[in-house]
Order: structure tokens, then C-alpha cells, then sequence
DNA sequence: ATGTGGGGCGCG
DNA sequence: AAAGCGCGCCCCACAT
């Protein structure tokens, strides 16, 4: 059920007051009470709620979603101790109900009372037979109540003294919620996806489109030369232990059929092979069946998973919404008279671990510029490519080749930004937890984790059980030390979609934009598409210029929001166009004045 | 026939 | 000897 709850007035430290408590069956003029800043609302799922109220044109400024925020309470090492976290599960531990279908298609239980029926309002029960699967399994308004109270407990009981723990979880707790939103927003709204683009991609590579289930052209020409320079005429090529014995019968020593591991040998039969599979994955992944099923209407709808990784990263569900290849991006098509505005945080992720180490050094490595030229520039190694290898290396715990060779540099030029990485790790091999700048924690290791590491401490173990608890050790660290910083990465990019999607509502409609753009979006700029680390706004032409400026200031609110007054900046690579590979080929880097 | 797991590869 | 993190989805092979 839904609860809206008023939040406290800037000024107003009264602990909120729970104003109206919304059923199914309540009047939409009633519903839209959430849509003002002044309103949050509280609910138990997103992904059950907020679709239906999109479908009937609503849109809300602020909620919590508890079942999102309640997972991340829970396992939170600040708030360990509540009684939020040490009591047995309950219904907010179960996973939530899959999302409705996206559109308008489905009857909205919330608004059948929406036409000045005041009939209706006296008949509650008639629809509450209506409730749909994913509202009906959702807990009920006293449990919110409860989760609520539980929840505001947990975090106040996190303060200590002077700390800035509870602040940092609240705004962890709004920016999860406020992710939720965006979410259901863009799926909503939809990818613009230009099919008859895509298909001209496909015609390109494939050739034209064959009969279900059998290759395209270009793909079976190519397999047709594999078989005949492995001189293996019924070779499968889709098959890897066939493609192993052909490849190993004609004198290759191949031990898989990896891209990297094909591409260093010489026969003439490796060229063929790898480009079947460069083919055979564009087919199989993003071809003509991918478009059928997942491009209606002109635009592409995936679900989106809020907190589906466990750094707090989202993750996807359907359609591989996060793995679109940069070959078919130029089927993202504005709809006439509008832009995409395309955004890419630059060096996200050792900028916000300059931010949580507050290495002062490698922060001003990336003011006003790359952050990979300014360690260049600050000569602590000398070409770029080695400052970004060096970098990703620090981030992952790489421990060979050139990564591992610079190193060393690295640990002496910022030894506050590698120390951090580095005790994460320590803390990891020790299978203790760690967490994000904002307090979302690490699993702990699994129960196998622990017994093998049980196992090599016996006396009697062998070289092979130590040896593996070894690796397993130095796996975990990896873990550990890229958990805290894509962790805090993650929290950054939800602030900054977050201080987004404010400023776009914040700027109005253009009333002449034409476009198939549905409710609540029509003629208003709209975020379509985030991936990480990049979000793509889609805006009447007008406004494009605006929202390139917006999407560079709310970079810089979500670093002050995450590091206050330390002065590293987030410049981003902003591109505007009617075309995603275009916005991005033509993108420049900004950043917000100094101040 | 249906489910599971691994290899492989797309994205950041 | 081990070998840089996090995902989703496809196909095939193999188990049931």
C-alpha cells in the first residue's frame, strides 16, 4: 500500500508525520498529492507502484522505497546493531513481485475513481477484486508503518557524536529511492530505437534477414570458409569442442576459442572464424529477433534493476539493456524536432576515490582536465596509457603486465587514494566486510569461503587445499577493494541522476514539441538511458543546451553531496545530437566553472 | 523435453 | 603458480 508522508521543512526538525495513507482504491486527484516536492512517498515497491501511476500520467517528486532501503539497512555495518538488522526476516526480506508490463495497456486499480466518480469511493470493495498480482503480495500500510518507524530508528541509532554517518545513510536511502524512480521513469518512456536503422545495421553485416532459424547470409558464407580451410566439411562453427578438434587437427595448439587466444595465430582460417563470431554474436544477442521482441512502437522498454549488483550498481533484466553494442547505437534516434544529450563522467571511478581517500594530490591531477594527462603532466608516469592501466590495475588488483609494472609508481605519488584501495583488500583477505563512502556494506564470504580456509589451516592440509585457499584469499580482496570504490561510484552516479531528473522536471514543457513522447513527458526533457557511469536525456531541440548544462551542474551538486568541500571535480563528456554515436563522437569535455 | 553450467563476449 | 572488478544473455553440451 502506499504511504505519503510529509518530509520536515528545511528548518523543521520534527520527526515527519505521516499525512494520508493511500489504498488502491483512492481517487487519483488524492494520489497526485505525491507528485509535490513538499510530499514523499513511502511504499514497499517501486516497480509495483510507480508504473501504474506513470501509465495514468503521474509523476512523483520524492519517495522511499522500503524494500530497496530496508535491504541496504539490514546489511549495513553502521546500522548493525538496530533492531531493524538483528531481528528475523520478515516480509521486506522476500524479493519484491515482478514489474507490471510497462504502457498503458493494463487497467490502473488507482484510478478507476479518477472521473469525479464519487460513486465509487463508497464502494471500496468493488476494486479490490481488481488488485493486481504485484500490488496484492506487497505489504500492507501498518507494515509500512512499522518498516518506516524501524528504519528512521536504525539510522538515528547510527549517529554518534559529531559523525556524519546518519547523513550519509540518509542520503544513501534517498538516492536508492530517488534511482527507483528514474527507473520506472525510463522504462516508461522508453529508448527512442530506430528499428528501420537497425536493420539496415543487420542488412550490412548479415546481409539480408533469413527465415527463423536458419543464418544469414554473410554468416554462412564465412562458416563455409572455416570448413574449408580446416578442411572439416561438416564443421559446426557454433560448436566449440568441434571448432577445438578442427583447429587442434590442422596443427593449432589452442586451449580455448577465445578471441585474444585465436588472434595470434597464423593459419587462414582464423580470419573467417573470428568474424563468424563477431557476426554470429550481433545475430544472436541484437538481431532481427532481439528487435521484434524488444523495440515497440519506436522505442526499447528493458526493466531496470535498482540495487540488482552488489556494489549498488544497477543491473538489467531483459533485452540486455546494459550491454548495447556500440555498433547499433546509432539506431538510438531522437524523435523529430528532438536531441539526445549524451553524458559520460569522465574517469568516474579514480575521481571518487580520490574523493574518499581526500587525496588532495590526485585530485588536483584531474582538475580542469584528464585526469590520466594530469598524472602524466604531474610526471609520475610518462604516457597515458600507462597512467590508465596503472589506475585500473590499483582498482582491481591486477599483479601482471604493464599494470602491475607501474604500480609502484602509483603507491608513492597518491599513497592516501592507493592506501585506501589497498587496506580494502587487506580487509577482504581477512573476510571482514567493507563499505561504501555512504555505508552500503560487502557480503560477507560464503560458508565454502570459510571452510576451505577452515580446511588449510589444519595441519595435515595439503600444498593443493593451501594453495587454493590462497587464491581464494586474494580473490576476495579483488572483491573487496573494487567493492568500496565502484560502490562509491555507484552512490555518486545515483546523486547525480537524481539532482537530474529535479532540474529537467524543473524546466517545463515546451508545448509545440511534437513527438509520440507519453505522459507525464510530453514536450518535456526526459532521462531515457543510464549505463553506470552515462545517461542519455531525451529533450525537445529548444531545451538541449539547457539540459547540457543541467547534466553538468547536477555532476557537480552529486560530488558536494558525496564530498562536501573537497575540491575534486567530475567533468563530463557531454555530447548533443539526434543520434547516439553522433552526441558521443561530437561530445566535449565540461565542467562547472571553479569556484 | 526441460533444467543447469560453462564458455564466450557484449557493456561499464 | 597464478593470472584485474562487476554484470546479462546467447549457445552448446550434458544431466535428468
Amino acid at each position: 500500500m502506499i504511504v505519503v508522508v510529509a518530509r520536515p521543512g528545511a528548518r523543521d526538525p520534527e520527526p515527519r508525520a505521516v499525512v494520508a495513507v493511500v489504498a488502491p482504491e483512492v481517487p487519483a486527484r488524492d494520489a497526485v498529492l505525491g507528485t509535490e516536492r513538499a510530499v514523499r512517498w513511502a511504499w514497499a515497491d517501486t516497480t509495483a507502484w510507480y508504473p501504474r501511476l506513470l501509465a495514468d500520467g503521474v509523476r512523483v517528486e520524492r519517495c522511499l522505497d522500503l524494500r530497496l532501503t530496508h535491504r541496504l539497512l539490514r546489511a549495513s555495518v553502521a546500522t548493525a546493531s538496530s533492531a531493524l538488522a538483528t531481528g528475523a526476516a520478515g516480509a521486506f526480506d522476500e524479493p519484491a513481485a515482478a514489474p507490471a508490463e510497462p504502457g498503458p495497456a493494463a487497467p490502473t486499480t488507482l484510478f478507476e475513481a479518477t472521473d469525479g466518480d464519487a460513486a465509487s469511493d463508497e464502494h471500496p470493495g468493488d476494486s479490490s477484486a481488481a488488485v493486481p498480482a504485484e500490488l496484492a503480495r506487497t505489504p500492507d500500510v501498518d507494515a509500512c508503518l512499522a518498516e518506516l518507524a524501524a528504519q528512521d530508528a536504525a539510522v538515528a541509532g547510527s549517529a554518534i557524536a559529531g559523525s556524519a554517518v546518519a547523513g550519509r545513510l540518509r542520503l544513501l536511502v534517498a538516492g536508492e529511492s530517488a534511482g527507483a524512480l528514474a527507473a520506472a521513469e525510463m522504462r516508461h518512456a522508453g529508448l527512442p530505437w530506430d528499428a528501420d536503422v537497425h536493420d539496415e545495421v543487420l542488412c550490412s553485416r548479415l546481409g539480408p534477414r533469413p527465415a527463423r532459424g536458419s543464418r544469414p547470409p554473410g554468416m554462412e558464407r564465412l562458416a563455409a570458409r572455416v570448413r574449408t580451410e580446416l578442411d572439416a566439411p561438416t564443421l559446426n562453427p557454433d560448436s566449440l569442442p568441434d571448432v577445438l578438434r578442427a583447429l587442434r587437427r590442422v596443427g593449432l595448439p589452442v586451449s580455448s576459442t577465445r578471441q585474444w587466444e585465436l588472434a595470434n595465430l597464423d593459419h587462414p582460417a582464423i580470419a573467417p572464424l573470428l568474424e563468424y563470431k563477431k557476426l554470429s554474436r550481433l545475430h544472436s544477442a541484437n538481431g532481427w529477433a532481439w528487435l521484434d521482441e524488444w523495440v515497440v512502437d519506436g522505442r526499447f522498454r528493458p526493466e531496470y534493476v535498482v540495487g540488482g549488483v552488489v556494489t549498488g550498481r544497477w543491473g538489467s533484466s531483459g533485452g540486455g539493456a546494459l550491454q548495447i553494442p556500440r555498433t547499433l547505437r546509432t539506431a538510438v534516434r531522437a524523435d523529430p524536432g528532438w536531441r539526445l544529450v549524451v553524458a559520460d563522467a569522465a574517469q568516474l571511478e579514480p575521481r571518487v576515490l580520490a574523493g574518499m581517500a581526500h587525496d588532495e594530490r590526485m585530485a588536483a591531477a584531474g582538475a580542469g582536465r584528464d585526469l590520466y594527462a594530469g598524472i602524466v603532466e604531474a610526471g609520475v608516469v610518462p604516457e597515458r596509457a600507462l597512467a590508465k592501466v596503472g589506475m585500473l590495475g590499483a582498482l582491481y588488483g591486477g599483479t601482471t603486465g604493464a599494470s602491475a609494472s607501474v604500480l609502484p609508481r602509483l603507491l608513492q605519488a597518491f599513497p592516501r587514494a592507493t592506501g585506501l584501495v589497498e587496506e580494502a583488500a587487506r580487509a577482504g583477505q581477512r573476510g571482514e566486510i567493507v563499505s561504501t563512502l555512504l555505508g552500503r556494506s560487502s557480503p560477507r564470504p560464503g560458508a565454502a569461503w570459510l571452510q576451505v580456509q577452515a580446511d588449510a589451516l589444519d595441519p595435515d592440509a595439503s600444498d593443493g587445499a593451501q594453495s587454493q585457499a590462497r587464491a581464494q584469499t586474494r580473490a576476495w580482496g579483488r572483491f573487496t577493494r573494487n567493492f568500496v570504490v565502484q560502490g562509491t561510484a555507484a552512490e555518486w552516479a545515483l546523486c547525480w541522476i537524481a539532482e537530474l531528473r529535479r532540474r529537467l522536471w524543473a524546466m517545463g514543457v515546451d508545448e509545440d514539441a511534437p513527438g509520440a513522447v507519453r505522459a507525464p513527458f510530453v514536450g518535456r526533457p526526459h532521462l531515457v538511458y543510464f549505463l553506470h557511469d552515462e545517461l542519455v536525456v531525451h529533450c525537445p531541440a529548444p531545451f538541449a543546451e539547457a539540459v547540457a548544462d543541467a547534466v553538468v551542474e547536477a555532476a557537480t551538486a552529486a560530488g558536494r553531496l558525496l564530498f562536501g568541500s573537497f575540491p575534486i571535480e567530475f567533468p563530463l563528456a557531454v555530447g548533443v545530437a539526434t543520434a547516439y554515436d553522433t552526441a558521443k563522437d561530437t561530445a566535449t569535455l565540461r565542467r562547472d566553472a571553479p569556484r
